[in-house]
DNA sequence: TTTTTGTATGCACACGTGTGTATTATGAAA
DNA sequence: TTTCATAATACACACGTGTGCATACAAAAA
C-alpha cells in the first residue's frame, strides 16, 4: 500500500532510522545521503503515517466538537469559525453531531477518549440533564470547553451570552415602547441557555410590574409549526399579547405567519422580537427585533480557552476555568 | 496519563497479551480471569488506545469530507446526512473547509493521506481549476467520491443533480408560462454545477428560439448585494426580463428586494425561479419557483459509492466508477 | 505411573516512527 | 603502522495493541 520508511531503507540498503533521521533533516546525517533518500521519498510519495507519528509521539492535534446540529445556521457559523482557527493552529476539526440524541453524545464520549483528542468543545444536547459522562473527560485529564449550551456541575471552561441581561432588558425596552403584555416564546426551561432567557423574562416582567406573563415553552424540534401552534395558544386566550420575544428563527417564521394570517399588524398591533441573525428575521418582516448572538466572537474565545486548557501544565486541580459571558445586541432597525 | 493494556497487566501479575485477549472476550482466556481483568478495566477506567490500534491494525474508520463552506445551507445539509450515515456504520466523519481557497484544499489532500483516511468525498472550491492534488489520492488508491462541484479528469465517482436538464426544462416551461426574456444569474461558468446550469439555459433558449439571452454570471461569494448588482445590470437595459433564474438563496434574495424597489410586480411582470429551499424561497416571496436540490439523496449515494470503493478489493484498474445524477424537482406552488 | 489431551497463560514479534547509544568507517595525527 | 578523534550510520528499544506459537499445568486416559 503506502510506502514506508522502512520500505525506502530497504530499497537503498540504509537503515530505517538513518532515513527517519533524513526526513526531518538532521545534521548527524550527511548532506549527500539525505538529499538521496529525500529525492526517493518524494519521487516515490512517501508520506509519515500519522497514526504512528501519534503512538510515538503520543501527539494529540485533534480537537473535538460536539454540536447538536450542524444544520442550523447558529451552530454551523461556529464550525465555520473553528474550522478556519483550527486550520491556523494546525489542529484537526473533528465534529461530533449529536442530533440531540443523549445515547449518541455518550457514544462520542468514547470515541473521542478512544481518539486521543487535544480537547474538546462542547454544546450539549436538549436531552442531557447529567454530565457524568462529560465527567470522563475530566478524569482523563481532557480539556473541555463548553459554549451556548453548558453544563455546570463540571470542571469545564464556559462560554455563553448574557441570554439572561438580554432578555430582561428587552421586556423593559419593550414596556418603555408601551407594550405591558409581553409573551415569551421559548425552549426546553432544562437547557442553560433557554433557563436563563426564561429567568430574564420573568425577572423583566417583574422589573415592568406587568400582570401578563405567559412564557410557552416548546418541547419538540423549533419549526414554523410550533411557532404557529404556540401563537395560537396565545392568542385564543382572552387577553391578547402585545409583544413576543421568540428564541427560534424557525419559531418566529411561524409566528410571523400566523399573525398575518389572523390580520395582526406588525409592529402596529405585536411587536416581534426574535433571536437570530438580523438578515434573515427582516427577511419575515423587516419590522422584526433581532437579538443577535456574536457567533464568531464565541468560537474565537472558546478556542482560546480550550487552548489554554491544552498548553496548561501545571496542576490540574489548580486549573482557572473560565466563565465568559458575551453580549448579544438588540438590533432594533 | 490513561491507562493502558501493560498497566493493567502489570498490576494484575498477568501478561499483557492476557489482558487484551480478556478485552476482547476471547474464549481461550479463562473465564474467571476475564472477569478480574474486565472489572479492573473499568474500574480504572481503560479505553483502548485508537492510535495503536490503528496502527497495528492499519484501520481506517475515518472519512473524511471536504467542502467550500459549511456556513451554507446546501452544505450543511449534506454534512447533518453524512455525519449521520457514519454514525450508523461507525465511521468517524472529518470535515474540512476549504474556505473556497485552493492552496486549503490542497493541504487538506496532505494531512488526509497523512491520517490514513478510509475514504474522501468532497465537493470542489470555486478556485480549483487542476485536478493533481486530488490525483496524490489516486496514487494512494485512496477511494474518492466528487458531489455536486466535480473534476472530470480523474478517477473517481460523481453525483450530481441535473443541471443542465432541469434549467433547460425550466426555460422550456417559463415559455409556456408567456415568458420570452429570460435571464440567468448564475457563478463561475469554470465551476461544473454553474457550468452546466449555463449550458443548460443557453440550449433552452435556442429551444425556445428567443433572441433574450443574459447569463450572468457572479464571480465573487453570492451576497444579495451581488443579486442586486445583477438584476440592476439586466433592467438598466433597454429590453427587460420577464423571468429570471438564480442561482442561488442569497442572489434571490438581493433580485427581490431589488425588484420591491423599482416596484416590478411578481410574478406578474417577472417571474422568480430559484435554485435552494422552498421555504426559504418562498420567505422572500411566496410565488418564487423553486429549484429544490436533492441534499438528503446527495449525501446517501456519495456515501453509499464511497462505501462501494473502500470495500472493493480487486484490481484497482478494474473498478467501475459510477456517474449518478440525482433529479432536482421544480417546485411551482 | 506415564502418556495424552486439553486448558490457560506467557513469549515474541509486528505495525511505522523516533531517538539514545553502540558500532563502524574515515581520516588525521603520532 | 598504530592510535585516536570524529563523522556516519546501524542497532535496539519504545509507543499500545493483537496474534501465532510455545510453554506450563492440570485433568483424564492408558
Amino acid at each position: 500500500m503506502r510506502i514506508t520508511i522502512k520500505d525506502i531503507a530497504r530499497e537503498l540498503n540504509v537503515h530505517h532510522s538513518t532515513v527517519s533521521r533524513a526526513m526531518r533533516l538532521d545534521p548527524r546525517i550527511k548532506a549527500e545521503t539525505g538529499e538521496i533518500i529525500r529525492n526517493y521519498a518524494r519521487e516515490n510519495g512517501y508520506y509519515a503515517n500519522l497514526n504512528a507519528l501519534r503512538l510515538r509521539n503520543s501527539m494529540r492535534n485533534v480537537i473535538a466538537l460536539i454540536v447538536p446540529n450542524i444544520n442550523h445556521r447558529f451552530f454551523s457559523n461556529i464550525i465555520n469559525c473553528l474550522a478556519g482557527l483550527c486550520y491556523e493552529k494546525d489542529y484537526i476539526l473533528s465534529i461530533y453531531q449529536s442530533n440531540e440524541n443523549f445515547d449518541h453524545e455518550c457514544s462520542f464520549i468514547k470515541k473521542l477518549i478512544q481518539q486521543d483528542v487535544a480537547g474538546v468543545i462542547a454544546s450539549i444536547s436538549d436531552k442531557t440533564t447529567s454530565s457524568d459522562h462529560f465527567r470522563e473527560l475530566n478524569k482523563l485529564n481532557i480539556p473541555l470547553v463548553f459554549f451556548d449550551r453548558v453544563l455546570d456541575d463540571i470542571k469545564a471552561s464556559r462560554v455563553t451570552v448574557n441570554n439572561r441581561e438580554v432578555v430582561e432588558s428587552l421586556v423593559v425596552k419593550l414596556y418603555r415602547m408601551g407594550r405591558s403584555r409581553i409573551a415569551h416564546i421559548s425552549g426546553p426551561d432544562h437547557i442553560s441557555v433557554f433557563h436563563n432567557r426564561n429567568e430574564g423574562y420573568l425577572s423583566g416582567i417583574r422589573k415592568i410590574s406587568s400582570d401578563y406573563a405567559k412564557c410557552i415553552c416548546i418541547e419538540e424540534q423549533f419549526s414554523p409549526e410550533s411557532g404557529r401552534e404556540a401563537s395560537d395558544e396565545l392568542f385564543s386566550q382572552e387577553t391578547r399579547p402585545d409583544a413576543i420575544i421568540s428564541t427560534s428563527f424557525f419559531l418566529t417564521m411561524g409566528i410571523v405567519r400566523y399573525l398575518n394570517e389572523i390580520n395582526v399588524k406588525i409592529p402596529g398591533e405585536v411587536i416581534i422580537a426574535g433571536f437570530g441573525d438580523k438578515m434573515f428575521n427582516s427577511l419575515l418582516n423587516s419590522d422584526i427585533i433581532s437579538i443577535d448572538q456574536p457567533g464568531k466572537e464565541m468560537a474565537r474565545v472558546a478556542f482560546d480557552l480550550l487552548l489554554d486548557q491544552i498548553e496548561y501544565k501545571g496542576e490540574t486541580e489548580k486549573f482557572n476555568y473560565q466563565d465568559i459571558i458575551l453580549k448579544s445586541t438588540i438590533i432594533f432597525t
